[in-house]
DNA sequence: CATCTATATGAGCGTTCATTCATATAGATA
DNA sequence: TATCTATATGAATGAACGCTCATATAGATG
């Protein structure tokens, strides 16, 4: 017969009540979180951030982006797609081609910010 | 015989010649990119974010992270040694049991302000 | 020293994801 | 209308990744 109650998710003992509540007190919504780590997740690939610094200064085409960046047209397509589905860039279109820039100051920002972080790391 | 030296990584001949130089300049080396990446890949997981969520405030031992986000010991285990090498939380040891917290302030004000760019989305 | 406990870690598995290749689409032009 | 061009996209493939399970390790305790 079992007297303490097993932990559903852990079996042992050292526990802190004290500072796991305050700590449930920190978590988010599932909603934000999975907003979050989407978020997050979009700026963790190398394509979709050299993309992201290449527009930092003004709009470029598919065809400019896959020059400055080395890769073929169908995978910046692709990586340019999820970077539009999260808002990170917005688009225009003139004729045949399509040019991208970034849809707000705020993602450059975090991109240097992350930058900054690493510096002094 | 083509006339048009063809382009290395994309067919087409749209091509903004200053703002793809403009762009180059705004790329960052190899190293740097790597390092970038891998530092937003860290924060791109779910139980990641919970658990850096979790030490806001103070330290928590494993199985206190365990019982906060709901997950066995072992995935927050291995998750807590992805966020030690990637230098996210520090950690010290008393007798059994390891206390982790975050390694800097930055970390949670990062997050905190991913949280308020999806928020005015 | 033997055992118990908290944490760490390797292997295996299923899923996710980025690229390539082939092809579709839409606008421009002949 | 037929074709050319810039971009988009579906399918396939291989790599990366997170979890579970089993087990290892290290500190504490009898």
């Amino acid at each position: 017969m079992e007297q303490k109650k097993p932990l559903e998710f852990c079996e042992c003992n050292v526990l802190h009540p004290e500072q796991i509540n305050q700590a449930k007190k920190n978590m988010i919504d599932r909603e934000s979180l999975s907003r979050l780590t989407l978020f997050f997740k979009t700026f963790s690939d190398a394509t979709r951030l050299k993309i992201l610094l290449a527009l930092k200064d003004s709009e470029l085409c598919v065809c400019d982006l896959s020059a400055v960046i080395h890769m073929s047209q169908s995978a910046v397509s692709h990586q340019l797609k999820i970077l539009r589905e999260n808002h990170l860039v917005k688009y225009r279109k003139e004729g045949n081609v399509v040019y991208y820039a970034l849809d707000d100051n705020h993602v450059h920002h975090l991109i240097t910010q992350a930058l900054n972080h690493l510096n002094h790391t």
